[in-house]
DNA sequence: GTTAGCATGTAAGGAGTTACATGATTTT
DNA sequence: AAAATCATGTAACTCCTTACATGCTAAC
């Protein structure tokens, strides 16, 4: 999971490790805690390791080595404070980062591995966002049939909290399967003919690296606009 | 967290691991999934070295076939199937059941730990009840907080989804907040003298724990309607 | 002159999961 | 005859957290 949101998040642009973080911490704090420290770095050093992620070059073209020493003007990258080690993706990274992505198994379902994917629906094709997005449908309705099994059969069992309890949670079930049924409903409206069988007929308007292994032709250039259209875009229509 | 379960739910009866499982599922299914028996039987265990649970013994009289209690009488009771343990509650299992659900701490305000701890509520007294919906309270704000700061600092970095994921997560959290809310409200209302800084005005009558009949109006008897109204549930009128 | 923030890392451990191993009994 | 359900358990592993270790700079 903390693996697939720094490949996420590299798509976007290089990173050290400390600002990786809290980039994290502002993406996926709505779904869950900020991972720790004692995660993050074992996790780059063991990326870096696979190829997945590389160290960048300590600065864009000045020095190589020695020369100048810090504290020149510019724009400092190791101004005084600890190196940091900034990392980029690698091109086995972003197939990793694709094949990740891909994968809608019952795992994806889980609420936060399921909010990463979410995250960077971006950077994937509509069919398998669409995927996902049914995956997860799927685990949270299972859990609201087995809260209303309960409710039915077992409710002479349950105390007052524990009741609550069950109410609570078919209410936070039914309200998430509305909410995944909109963005479905959004994704198949925005281009139904994605899901026919027959092959791939879209192909004009998204470049969504989900492309094998396809050049290095920084996509991070359209990162700003993907879908990016103001607030309606998602909201059913 | 596995722990804490199997303590509450043996309050209620002994069981052995398999009927434990289910009924873990039955009362929790709405906040986890559920647990594995690779996790299930070796906590048991654990818990039966640390004298926290114990075998329970063939027991009452029970009926066996044929009228042989004898020699046999030692090895566990088959009903045709597999041997079952049957644990039951010690003393100290109940004492580190009050402990546990006692302490408020930030671990308590976890989603899925809270969703224990209430789940037992009517084992613990009002106070306590209190404490910990209140830190939970404090998580989910701190949580909400955190959203809108997102929202607000950096939101234009956020693509569709990034901002559709924010969007829900917050309301999310503010109806959290509002069930918190209620259910704090509700607490308070039950018990206002609760809440002076004393000492404990309500400590007399209840042993440890239990006693919900006469800590607490037992709004458990208005469980036989699941599908009642959805607000103002644990308001008992 | 101490606290807060920046920055990277290691060691130990917690709390679970999956997969495996075994076997009886009831239902289809 | 096969599959589902009942029933208990172990071994290996995953993925993350806490606590520790280090050291610099900015701000109060």
């Amino acid at each position: 999971m903390l693996e697939l949101a720094i490949l996420g998040l590299l798509h976007e642009s290089p990173m050290h490790g400390y600002e990786l973080r809290k980039r994290l911490l502002a993406l996926l704090g709505a779904i869950r805690a900020a991972f720790s420290y004692g995660s993050l770095y074992p996790t780059l050093k063991r990326m870096r390791q696979r190829g997945l992620i590389a160290e960048e070059a300590p600065a864009e073209g000045t020095a190589e080595k020695g020369g100048a020493v810090k504290g020149a003007a510019e724009k400092p990258l190791l101004t005084g404070r600890r190196a940091r080690k900034v990392y980029r993706l690698t091109p086995e990274g972003k197939e990793h980062f694709a094949q990740l992505m891909a994968e809608a198994g019952p795992e994806t379902a889980d609420e936060a591995l399921f909010g990463v994917h979410f995250a960077f629906f971006s950077r994937t094709d509509p069919a398998t966002r669409l995927r996902i997005l049914e995956a997860r449908r799927r685990r949270v309705e299972e859990r609201r049939e087995r809260i209303r099994e309960a409710l039915a059969r077992t409710a002479e069992r349950l105390d007052a909290y524990g009741l609550e309890l069950q109410r609570h949670g078919l209410e936070t079930a039914e309200r998430e399967v509305r909410w995944l049924n909109e963005l479905i409903a959004s994704e198949e409206s925005r281009r139904p003919e994605q899901r026919n069988d027959f092959g791939d007929p879209i192909a004009e308007p998204e470049r969504h690296q989900a492309a094998p292994a396809q050049g290095t032709p920084d996509p991070a250039a359209s990162a700003g606009d993907p879908n990016k259209q103001g607030k309606g875009g998602m909201r059913d229509g």
